[in-house]
DNA sequence: CAAAAGACTTAGGATTTCGAAG
DNA sequence: CTTCGAAATCCTAAGTCTTTTG
C-alpha cells in the first residue's frame, strides 16, 4: 500500500492549490430553533458545576491561595541575562503593589485591569520542570446532550419510514448534517461511518439496516438546513441571549488562575460527538467520535485548589496534582487513541514563557548556523552512509524548510510525509533542467496533506549522493533509509544546545522576515504601501515554510468588485481633475481670492482621491498576490514578533496594522520589550 | 534499545462576528 | 436598518519532540 498512487487519489485538490515556490524575490536563508436553543443552555448551567455565587469569600481565593510560597527560583536564561538584570528591580515593584493593594479593592476593581497588565516577562522563572505552584479551574464544560429529532422529522429505509432508537439516530444526524460534504460520497468514509454506527443500533436495527446506500438520510438533512436557517433570521434579542449566555460561560469556565494571576484557558469546551474527518486520504474518515463523559475525564490542578465539581450523578476518571505539565484537563480521544488536553490561551504566561524562548533558541542558532553549515557540507564527503545522509537531510531542513518527518504508523493516518521520511518516488534528479544543473524536484504530500511541490538547484555533491542513495531502490523505499528524526535531533543536540530540526524553521523563517523586510521597506513610502512591503516579507516566508489555503470560494468575485471600485475610483480621479483644470482656468481670469481657494481645495480633493485609488490598488495587489497564500500561520508561529515590533516602531506604522486584537495579546511581551533596533 | 505514551506546537478550514456599503 | 464580504475566532487534526515503558 505504502506509496503506490499518492497523487493519483489525491492529487486534485493539491493540483488546483499548486503554487510557484521560486518567487523572484525570495531569497532563502543566507541561501426550532429558540426552544431547542433554550435547552442547550440550561444544560450546561446545569451539567458544569454549580454557578458561584459572586461574592463568595473564594473568590479572591486566588489570591490567598499561593501564599509567599511563590518567590520564584532564580533561573536567568543565558539569552536573557542582561534582560533579567535590568529588570528585576522593576518586576519586584509590580508584585509589591499587587500585593498591597487592600482586600476591598480587589474585589471591585475589574480584575481584567490589573491582570492585563501583567507583565510576566519582567518575573523569573520556575526552575526547569516546574509549570506552576498553583492552579484552580473549574473543569470543562461538557458538549450539550442528544435531543431528539422532533416526530415529523423521518428516516426512511430502502423507502420506507423507520424510527430510529435515540442512539442510532444520534449518530445518523451526524451523516445528515454533512450530506452535502464531498466526502459522505467516499467509500472509506462510508464504510468507516456503517461500521461504527451499526455498533449504536439496537439488534433488530442491526438486522434491518444493513446497507447504507438504502438509507435516506435527506429529510433529516432538511431539517437541519431548516433549522441553521431559522438561526439565521433569529431576532436580535435571541441572538443578543445567546451571546449573553456564551459569555456568562466563557466567564464561569474561561478562566482559571495560576500562581496569583487568572489567565484565560484556550480551549474550555470538550469537542462534541460526531464524525472523524481526517485530512487529505485518511484511512479513518468517517469513524464516530464518541461523546466525552465526565468519566473520561482527568482533572489537573492544586491540591490545595477548590477542586472542581463532576456534574451531578458523576465521576472524574481521576484527579490528579501535577505541577510538571501545564494542561488543566485531559482525556483520551477514540479515533487515535490519543490523549487530548485542555490548556491555556497563547497570552498566558505559561504560553507566552515557551514562545519566547523558542525564538531565543533560533536567535542561538543565528550565532552559530554559519559553522553548523560547513559541517554538513564537509559530512557530504563522509565515508559513512549515515553521515551522508544525515548531512544531506540536514541541508534540504536548512534550505527548504521541511519538516522533520516523524516515522508514522502505517494505515493509521493520511500518508504523508517530512524530510527523513521522504521515500524514493517523492523526488526526481535532473541532471539539467531549463538550463539549470543538478535540480531536485520535489513532490510530496507533507503536514496535512498539504503538497509540496519545487524544482531546486542543489550543489553537485548533494545530487551525487541523492544518486547514491537511490540506487538499487524502489520508488516506495526510504529515500534516507540509515536515518530518522531521532538521530538527526540527537546529532543537532550536540551541535547546539536545544537545537532540533524545527528550530531551523523558526530560525529561516524569521530571519528571511528580517531581510525581507530591509529590502522591500521603501522610507518614502506612505503607511498603505509600506504594509504592503510588510506583507510581502511575510508571504516571502509563508512561501518558504509552504503554508497554503485553498482560493476563497469568493475570491474571483471580490477581485472583480474591488477592480469596479478601482476604475469608479479612477473616473473620479478623472472627474476631479478636471474640475480642478477648469478652477484653475477660472482662477487665472478672475484672479480673486474666492476662486483661489477653489483652486486649493480642488487640489486636496485630487490629492485625496489620488490616495484612496492608491490605497484600493495596492489592495488589490495584495489580496491577488495571496490568493493561494496563508500568511497567518508563520505570522504567528515562525516570525520572532520582536522583529514586527522593532518594523513598526521605526517607520511609524501602527501595531494595530499589522497585529489585531488576539495578536497583540499574545504578542504582548514583544510588544512591551522590543524597540526599533531590536536584531533576530 | 525501540516502541508507545505523553505533552506540547503548528495547521488549515469552518463558523461567527464585524464593519462598510447600499 | 440590512446585506454582504472580509476578518476574526473557533475548532480540532496533525505534526514535533520528550519521556516512559517493556
Amino acid at each position: 500500500m505504502k506509496g503506490t498512487g499518492l497523487f493519483a487519489s489525491s492529487s486534485l485538490d493539491s493540483e488546483k492549490r499548486l503554487i510557484c515556490l521560486t518567487l523572484p524575490n525570495l531569497s532563502v536563508a543566507g541561501f426550532q430553533e429558540t426552544s431547542s436553543l433554550k435547552v442547550e443552555l440550561c444544560f450546561f448551567a446545569s451539567f458544569c458545576s454549580p454557578p458561584r455565587i459572586k461574592d463568595e469569600p473564594d473568590d479572591d481565593g486566588f489570591y490567598a491561595s499561593p501564599k509567599e510560597d511563590s518567590k520564584p527560583l532564580k533561573r536567568p536564561r543565558e539569552d536573557d541575562d542582561i534582560l533579567l538584570i535590568l529588570q528585576d528591580s522593576k518586576a519586584k515593584k509590580v508584585k509589591s503593589k499587587d500585593k498591597k493593594v487592600p482586600e476591598a479593592d480587589k474585589r471591585k476593581k475589574p480584575k481584567k485591569e490589573e491582570e492585563q497588565k501583567w507583565k510576566w516577562w519582567e518575573e523569573e522563572r520556575y526552575p526547569e520542570g516546574i509549570k506552576w505552584k498553583f492552579l484552580e479551574h473549574k473543569g470543562p464544560v461538557f458538549a450539550p446532550p442528544y435531543e431528539p429529532l422532533p416526530e415529523n422529522v423521518k428516516f426512511y429505509y430502502d423507502g420506507k419510514v423507520m424510527k430510529l432508537s435515540t442512539k442510532a439516530e444520534e449518530v445518523a444526524t451526524f451523516f445528515a448534517k454533512m450530506l452535502d460534504h464531498e466526502y459522505t460520497t467516499k467509500e472509506i468514509f462510508r464504510k468507516n461511518f456503517f461500521k461504527d454506527w451499526r455498533k449504536e443500533m439496537t439488534s433488530e436495527e442491526k438486522s434491518t439496516i444493513t446497507s447504507l446506500s438504502k438509507c435516506d438520510f435527506t429529510h433529516m438533512s432538511q431539517y437541519f438546513k431548516a433549522q441553521s436557517e431559522a438561526r439565521k433570521q433569529m431576532s436580535k434579542e435571541e441572538k443578543q441571549k445567546i451571546k449573553e449566555e456564551n459569555e456568562r460561560l466563557l466567564k464561569e469556565y474561561g478562566y482559571c488562575v495560576m500562581d496569583n494571576h487568572k489567565e484565560r484557558i484556550a480551549n474550555f469546551k470538550i469537542e462534541p460527538p460526531g464524525l472523524f474527518r481526517g485530512r487529505g486520504n485518511h484511512p479513518k474518515m468517517g469513524m464516530l467520535k464518541r461523546r466525552i463523559m465526565p468519566e473520561d475525564i482527568i482533572i489537573n490542578c492544586s491540591k490545595d485548589s477548590k477542586i472542581p465539581a463532576p456534574p451531578p450523578g458523576h465521576k472524574w476518571k481521576e484527579v490528579r496534582h501535577d505541577n510538571k505539565v501545564t494542561w488543566l484537563v485531559s482525556w483520551t480521544e477514540n479515533i487515535q487513541g490519543s490523549i487530548k488536553y485542555i490548556m491555556l490561551n497563547p497570552s498566558s504566561r505559561i504560553k507566552g514563557e515557551k514562545d519566547w524562548q523558542k525564538y531565543e533558541t533560533a536567535r542561538r542558532l543565528k550565532k552559530c548556523v554559519d559553522k553548523i553549515r560547513n559541517q554538513y557540507r564537509e559530512d557530504w564527503k563522509s565515508k559513512e552512509m549515515k553521515v551522508r545522509q544525515r548531512a544531506v537531510a540536514l541541508y534540504f531542513i536548512d534550505k527548504l524548510a521541511l519538516r522533520a518527518g516523524n516515522e508514522k504508523e502505517e494505515g493509521e493516518t493520511a500518508d504523508t510525509v517530512g524530510c527523513c521520511s521522504l521515500r524514493v518516488e517523492h523526488i526526481k534528479l535532473h541532471p539539467e533542467l531549463d538550463g539549470q544543473e543538478y535540480v531536485v524536484e520535489f513532490d510530496f504530500l507533507g503536514k496535512d496533506s498539504i503538497r509540496y511541490y519545487n524544482k531546486v538547484p542543489v550543489e553537485k555533491r548533494v545530487f551525487k549522493n541523492l544518486q547514491l542513495f537511490m540506487e538499487n531502490k524502489q520508488p516506495e523505499d526510504d529515500l534516507f533509509d540509515r536515518l530518522n528524526t531521532s538521530i538527526l535531533n540527537k546529532h543537532l543536540q550536540d551541535l547546539m544546545e536545544g537545537l532540533t530540526a524545527k528550530v531551523f524553521r523558526t530560525y529561516n523563517a524569521s530571519i528571511t522576515l528580517q531581510q525581507q523586510l530591509k529590502e522591500l521597506t521603501n522610507p518614502d513610502d506612505n503607511i498603505p504601501a509600506k504594509i504592503l512591503s510588510y506583507n510581502r516579507a511575510n508571504r516571502a516566508v509563508a512561501i518558504l515554510c509552504n503554508h497554503q489555503r485553498a482560493p476563497p470560494k469568493t475570491f474571483e468575485k471580490s477581485m472583480m468588485n474591488l477592480q469596479s471600485k478601482i476604475d469608479a475610483k479612477k473616473e473620479q480621479l478623472a472627474d476631479a481633475r478636471r474640475e480642478l483644470k477648469s478652477a484653475k482656468a477660472d482662477a487665472k481670469v478672475r484672479r480673486d481670492e474666492k476662486s483661489k481657494k477653489t483652486v486649493e481645495s480642488k487640489k486636496k480633493a485630487v490629492q485625496r482621491i489620488e490616495e484612496q485609488l492608491m490605497k484600493l490598488e495596492v489592495q488589490a495587489t495584495d489580496r491577488e498576490e495571496n490568493k493561494q497564500i496563508a500568511l497567518g500561520t508563520s505570522k504567528l508561529n515562525y516570525l520572532d514578533p520582536r522583529i514586527s515590533v522593532a518594523w513598526c516602531k521605526k517607520w511609524g506604522i501602527p501595531i494595530e496594522k499589522i497585529y489585531n486584537k488576539t495578536q497583540r495579546e499574545k504578542f504582548a511581551w514583544a510588544i512591551d520589550m522590543a524597540e526599533e533596533d531590536y536584531e533576530f
